[in-house]
RNA sequence: GGUGGGGUUCCCGAGUGGUCAAAGGGAACAGACUGUAAAUCUGUCGGCGAAGCCUUCGGAGGUUCAAAUCCUCCCCCCACCA
């Protein structure tokens, strides 16, 4: 198997190394250790840490034993680096409570079966500090001179707001955690965003003075998309990796909608297919490159959600966006359903009739966003934009008026012309009223029958 | 602790008594063009069944016919000095 620095580097995941030569020799022994540390600022990872996440992924395909570090202690303190303003304490029950989130999050991407992958929470040991002891112990070791030169407290060094000792003193705790790891756990590898470089060459430094042994370190490159936006956030905000804050189904439709010019790099850094197969994507360029982002939201989503979850996320896409198949000759290591026929699926059973298996089909198979409505609430019709805001298409009546009078709301496929167009039940079709938002956001309504 | 400068709608940022739901830019949303792409152009961009009314400019009071703008107190941030 070729070596895992050489996998991440041609899959971009690497930016910068330390020590190259002897990170390679340490990666080949076979069984490395390496660690990356997760902020617990909210109750869920997102797409923003998908680069670590995979990255983890990989290490363990290659044998090696990877450490998911939540940060319960390092997250009660902040970490500055590259950030332009201090972030909000969160609270030791908030950091706990996250710290549980991501834990069964990351379960999806790792197999934490028979030590194969371990997940550590650094509370276990910073909480435990005493403050005089580490200063003479660990303190010592860091040089002021050299902390404010670094590149992570620059922005805020030059900014107005500042930066506070509580906030400076977080390098010598993500450099203590490395510390810990490498006696308990004997891992010299840690990774992180390219933001983390600072922290971990303190690490590094750290481990050298206190038990004069070698460690290294491999930073990320910042994922931007092509329009150069930052990785994973949207108007809404972050796309959440938990499926009850960012639905499979929009997280599929997030990255169906990738820029052309990123689809190979996502799909080298965002799933697992191999990497001379995306590198065949070269060839294609224009609208031949759908097939290859269908492919593409489809693997992503698998690997976040599962198997079902992606077909239902893609059948859906099909039924509101159209039919696409996907070439044998593109990607043929994705276990996508290339003819996007519906009949093939695991989920039917056999001895069925076929009007009921497609029944269940449609049913099973059908992630897009919808709600309930009684029938008897078209007795006296619902406007328009009144069903618009109450289905959450738009955030208020007005702005589902101004949608209305742009032409952009559109009502089992025809436009409303009006914003108090009365809903009535002449508008039902199959027992489902589909609503749509612009060009891309549907919501149907599930009518039910007393 | 002293002195000075600040806190404006999602973000940046103008506004220093009425013409302010608040310039400009960005983001976002919609339309046209398309490929559920990008770019471009156009429109929208606090809430309310839209008439007018209500809420908003760090917080609480006050002056005034009228306050984002003036006064008082408080909270927070920054710079310099100590």
């Amino acid at each position: 198997m070729a070596c895992l620095l050489e996998v991440l580097r041609e899959r971009g995941f690497i930016e910068q190394t330390t020590h190259e030569a002897e990170l390679k020799a340490y990666l080949e022994t076979g069984k490395a250790t390496c660690y990356i540390g997760f902020d617990p600022t909210a109750s869920s990872l997102h797409v923003g840490s998908l680069v670590p996440i995979m990255s983890l992924a990989h290490m363990q395909r290659h044998g090696h034993r990877p450490i998911a570090l939540v940060g319960g202690g390092t997250g009660l303190v902040g970490d500055p680096s590259g950030k332009t303003e201090m972030r909000k304490l969160l609270t030791p029950e908030m950091v706990d409570q996250n710290a549980i989130g991501i834990k069964n999050q990351l379960s999806r991407f790792l197999d934490f079966k028979e030590d194969k992958a371990l997940m550590l929470n650094n509370a276990d040991w910073l909480t435990k500090l005493e403050y005089i002891p580490f200063l003479r112990d660990f303190g010592r070791h860091f040089s002021v001179n050299r902390m404010i030169k670094a590149e992570s407290y620059k922005i805020r060094l030059e900014s107005e707001e500042g930066l506070n000792f509580i906030e400076f003193n977080y390098m010598l705790l993500q450099a203590y955690d490395f510390l810990e790891l490498f006696n308990q756990y004997e891992c010299r590898l840690q990774m992180g965003g390219s933001d983390q470089w600072g922290n971990i060459v303190a690490g590094i430094e750290l481990v050298r003075k206190i038990r004069q042994e070698t460690v290294f370190g491999i930073t990320f490159p910042l994922i931007t998309t092509s329009s150069g936006a930052k990785m994973g956030k949207t108007a809404d905000g972050a796309v959440w990796l938990d499926p009850d804050k960012t639905s499979p189904y929009d997280y599929y439709q997030y990255w169906i909608n990738t820029d052309d010019r990123d689809v190979a790099r996502f799909m080298a850094l965002f799933t697992f297919l191999p990497i001379e197969e995306i590198r065949t994507l070269e060839k294609f360029s224009g609208e031949a490159l759908n097939s290859a982002k269908a492919v593409l939201a489809f693997e992503a989503t698998q690997i976040a959600h599962g198997r079902e979850e992606a077909l239902k996320a893609y059948f859906s896409a099909q039924r509101m966006f159209g039919r696409r198949v996907v070439p044998e000759d593109i990607l043929p290591s994705s276990s996508i359903i290339r003819d996007g026929s519906e009949s093939d699926t695991s989920l039917k059973t056999e001895n069925m009739s076929s009007l009921e298996s497609e029944k269940l089909t449609m049913e099973a198979l059908d992630s897009i966003p919808h709600s309930d409505i009684e029938a008897y609430r078209f007795k006296d019709g619902i406007p328009a934009f009144k069903l618009y805001h109450q289905v959450g298409l738009t955030t208020s009546g007005t702005a589902a008026r101004k949608l209305i009078e742009q032409g952009g709301a559109y009502i089992n496929g025809r436009r409303v012309t009006s914003f108090d167009y009365l809903l009535t039940e002449d508008d039902i079709v199959d027992l489902e009223i589909v609503l749509r938002a612009g060009k891309k956001r549907y919501h149907k309504l599930k009518i039910i029958k007393k």
